[in-house]
Parts: structure tokens; C-alpha cells; sequence
DNA sequence: TGCCTGATGTTCT
DNA sequence: GAACATCAGGCAC
């Protein structure tokens, strides 16, 4: 049997949420390598009103709806940034938002980045944005190439995922589209 | 431990 | 003009 380890980035973003748990994020920075494992993710697509592509394509959203596999970077709050996985096929609106690691590789250069203990490195979607020096710049970014990609690993078990509500939404709350690692020290809210 | 709030600017109505 | 896929710090218990 074929034994390719490489996530089908254009399934729906439940699907590659859960697939991406495990997997990990790269990022390098002038020489510098900093890695995590993907521990939290959530998804979103058009059909959900707590969607950015709710309301369609907007210069914003453009790039959720454009093929799979690249890099959804929003500004947020006036300070923050968050990083996503366009899913699905081309012209769907559907992301996953990374919403913590367990850091790996680089930590020194996370900390001076977060000026915080190696706990609060990663375990929330802005905080990792901020320790992988994640911005706007790399909005488009294709995750198969560096500064910033992606590096698949084997499925953590179904029996591994705890599913539940996700974060920070008022709309469409109900549904059970984040997904974590149980028991994971990095999670943003065990 | 948990609730409340201020910071700060982009996006869309 | 309102809302916002957040975070850190302050204060009450």
C-alpha cells in the first residue's frame, strides 16, 4: 500500500483540523529555525456565520476561497494576528485556525519574541503568532515552502481528540469544530 | 482561580 | 460606527 504521510489540504476544514493535530509547524527567521506541534485547531467555512467568508469574498477573504494548503493571516484586535490553513477546494471559503503548539525547536528565540515562560509560549493563536514572528507578510504564503511550512506526521488517534465549542465566537456557538490533543500541557483552554 | 477591562487598528455596514 | 476567531494585568474572593 502507498504509505504517504502528506495531508489532503483541500478536504473539508473539520477533516484537516483534526488531521493537522500532530503535525508540524516550521518557521525560519534569518538562519533561525523555530518549530512547533500543532496541539489545537479550529475550523471555519462559508456556511458558518462565525466565518470570516460568512458574507462571501472581500479583500480580506480572498484568499480563503482561493486553493488549499495556503496561509490565512488576519489582524485582529488592533494588535494581533492569527495564522490559518486555507482547506477545501478552490472557490469554498474554509481555513483552520492553529490555535496552539507544543513548542519544539527554537524556544530561545520564542522567548525573547514573547518575553514570557516557556508555558505561555504557544497556547493561544495570537501568543504563537507572536513566538514564530507570524504576520501579515505572510498572508498567501504557500505551506509547502519555507519561511513557513508545514510537516506532516502521523494521525493522532480519534481516541486522542477531544472536540468541543470553539473560542471567542458569538455567532454559531454551538457547533463542535475545535479540536485539541487531550491532556496536552499547551493548549490555550483545557 | 476567575472575572473584568483596557489596549489598539482593521474591516465591513 | 460597531464588531472583532485576543491577551495581560488588576482586583475580588
Amino acid at each position: 500500500m502507498h504509505t504517504s504521510n502528506t495531508i489532503d489540504f483541500s478536504a473539508s476544514a473539520v477533516e484537516v483540523a483534526k488531521r493537522l493535530l500532530g503535525s508540524t509547524l516550521v518557521r525560519e527567521v534569518e538562519g533561525t529555525l523555530m518549530a512547533g506541534r500543532i496541539v489545537e485547531t479550529e475550523s471555519y467555512d462559508e456556511t458558518d456565520a462565525a466565518s470570516h467568508s460568512y458574507r462571501g469574498v472581500t479583500p480580506r477573504t480572498q484568499i480563503m476561497f482561493g486553493p488549499a494548503g495556503f496561509a490565512y493571516v488576519y489582524f485582529t484586535y488592533g494588535m494581533h494576528y492569527c495564522f490559518n490553513v486555507v482547506t477545501g477546494k478552490t472557490g469554498q471559503g474554509s481555513a483552520v485556525l492553529i490555535r496552539a503548539l507544543e513548542p519544539l525547536e527554537g524556544l530561545d528565540t520564542m522567548t525573547v519574541n514573547r518575553k514570557t515562560g516557556p508555558n505561555q509560549l504557544t497556547n493561544g493563536p495570537a501568543k504563537l503568532c507572536q513566538a514564530l514572528q507570524i504576520d501579515r507578510s505572510l498572508n498567501g504564503h504557500n505551506l509547502t515552502t519555507s519561511p513557513l511550512y508545514i510537516t506532516s506526521q502521523p494521525p493522532v488517534a480519534p481516541s486522542k481528540i477531544t472536540q468541543t465549542t470553539r473560542v471567542g465566537i458569538s455567532k454559531d456557538t454551538h457547533r463542535l469544530w475545535r479540536f485539541y490533543v487531550t491532556g496536552n500541557l499547551f493548549v490555550s483552554r483545557p
